[in-house]
DNA sequence: GATGAATGAGGTTTCATTCAT
DNA sequence: CATGAATGAAACCTCATTCAT
């Protein structure tokens, strides 16, 4: 037989991971076999998933966690590093638009298994509740920017939703094989919410 | 024995279907096995879903045409009423927000199997590509308006796609069990719509 | 392939659990699986068991009823033909080794499961606790030939409590390949069980 | 880290078999996987349990043999103390009594192993004629008090085999969380038995 | 049209055991 | 001696689909 390749737990829990992203965005959430997954690692059997992830679920929430985990690194400190809160919203939606174009199919797999996970009882694993931090935090920002006079009065609620949304549809749009220039769309996506929003000047 | 109902072919397709939109909205897309919905439908056997639908893709490609055929119904004749490009769109997001908090099931259904159903190769049977007829539309009445002088200067293409992403917004928010007014909801995305497409004035 | 054999839900279901009885009794309790019961009646897959039994304790549980059902058959009314206390005790004793020697393997599968089913969460399916209306009857009918001075004075829980036990001895003695005469051994018992208790006479 | 506990082989062994009898005793036959026991014993690996012992049936051996030793060594003094035949019988009976009430584990696990250990033929390691040198013995002694006009005559088969079958009831009897008085209910057996072989007198 | 038993593939998970370290 | 990752078989169960009645 081939021979054993020993991996350190931690390499193969990853190794795992990375070909669940891979068969979820290629072949869908319900094509997501431990076989399909093994078969694509290059595993000698599914004993070896089970081995490493309590369950299904449970490797499916590394996957989740995971994902986060990358575009959380890539978003967060660009936006630390804007002054104003308008600036902080701008900068929130270039570089969400941009890490959706350079890892599309972890944003298809986050999404995937975002909506199809469930608990055994039925309910989803990660329901709406689940983006409420993030669109709390965004209408924080929201507030903010117009308390400073930056933007407009306006129902944050709905914006925060659509703004979320917006980017949701970027990141499919950007992920399509002949979309040409995700740094753009970012910008003119920008722009549009800067002008729904009523703010006064571009951010530098 | 409570006798057994007896229904047209064409009856028992539309119960069956009606069954599906449930238990996919229900307990999800992965869950929605014949068995469920046959139970749901109150079908003593899963063999008559076979014999109606020549198998599980058709009956959800049965879904996709049911939902959607509703939603036409409901929002084509409120934008076909309309005088200008501009008072077209903004039917379009109020008619669409009312309908799907009118009918959430159908909307959850909808993109739950726009989302997972594939063909034998692995490709989604409703890929992106399902929604350019839609996007090539919304992009023709904001260039109507932009003619019109109606709206000022932005890529179509970006705003297009996102309000198409933030109606889908607008549908997880509205279905909300706590939501309380989505006729209010309607109204402030079609507000922020205007604001972002530069609108002078609202449509009356 | 082979024909399809279609039987009644309730001649299927009783193949199944004769051959569960079979399997268990031949090759044990832990090798009684669906494949090799299946197997064992000829059926095609092991869906079919499944199909026809909620789950494998669903099944053992039939195995149980089932033989039970046939031994308090086969006992109970040549007990109720009794006329004193001590006469149903002796038929009790006499009719059930006769049973064990006709019956061998549903003796054997029945302990197996008794002594191996257990529910999720560990416990015995079948604890102890099962013998006891047994215990209590028997204690019952002791008491009734003391009281009918049949019997001498003794404790009744350990003398029946040992009954139990020197039948189920009496079944895996009379299952032996080489044993002769069961209807000896159950007279002998029973003579024995007399002089334990102090019985005067014979029954006739 | 705790420190690695570096414990003789014979001693690691003993350990395995105790956490071995434990798992059986408590969750049955069937849960005692190496998984369990290894548990049960503190060790970070089933690897060592295949380590000490060949496979899985040496382990099951060394839990019989290590039950039926300490049994043996603290039923055969008691016996080989006393003068007469049926006063061996009597001590053979109170003694077994009160070993099974102070161990109980260790004969629940005995008799599990000897009722579902198989060789890989099938059939039972250690089957029905395991009792028979224990059979052949009782025997012995009650054919000694017979000629020795201490016991009536009765079939010394069916007598050793009920009590051997009564013992084993009396197990399960003062295992009950509720018993009390196992010394009583040896007695009590030993006084019923003794009533059965037609005994005069009481040993003293 | 409808029923429900039968099929066979494929799902996750657990198991005893091996072996590099 | 001990560890723990890897293996491959086999377990129960569910699935969509077929087909005799």
């Amino acid at each position: 037989m081939s021979p054993r390749s020993r991996l350190s737990a931690e390499a193969r829990r990853r190794q795992i991971v990375d070909s669940a992203i891979e068969v979820i965005a290629h072949e869908g959430f319900g094509a997501a076999t431990f076989a399909r997954i093994a078969r694509r690692a290059g595993l000698s059997s599914t004993g070896l998933i089970s081995y490493h992830f309590a369950d299904k679920a449970a490797l499916m929430r590394e996957v989740v966690a995971r994902v986060f985990g990358k575009a959380f690194d890539h978003i967060r400190p660009r936006m630390d590093a804007q002054a104003s809160p308008s600036a902080v919203l701008h900068e929130f939606i270039v570089a969400s638009v941009e890490f959706y174009a350079a890892h599309p199919h972890d944003i298809v797999a986050l999404s995937a298994v975002r909506g199809n996970l469930r608990q055994p009882d039925g309910r989803l694993e990660f329901g709406p509740e689940i983006h409420e931090p993030e669109l709390v935090q965004l209408q924080q920002f929201m507030r903010d920017a117009q308390r400073a006079g930056e933007m407009t009065r306006f129902d944050t609620r709905v914006a925060a939703v659509s703004l979320r949304a917006a980017l949701d549809g970027a990141a499919r749009e950007v992920s399509r094989p002949d979309h040409t220039d995700p740094a753009r769309y970012g910008q003119e996506l920008a722009r549009l919410f800067a002008a729904a929003t009523g703010q006064k000047a571009e951010p530098p």
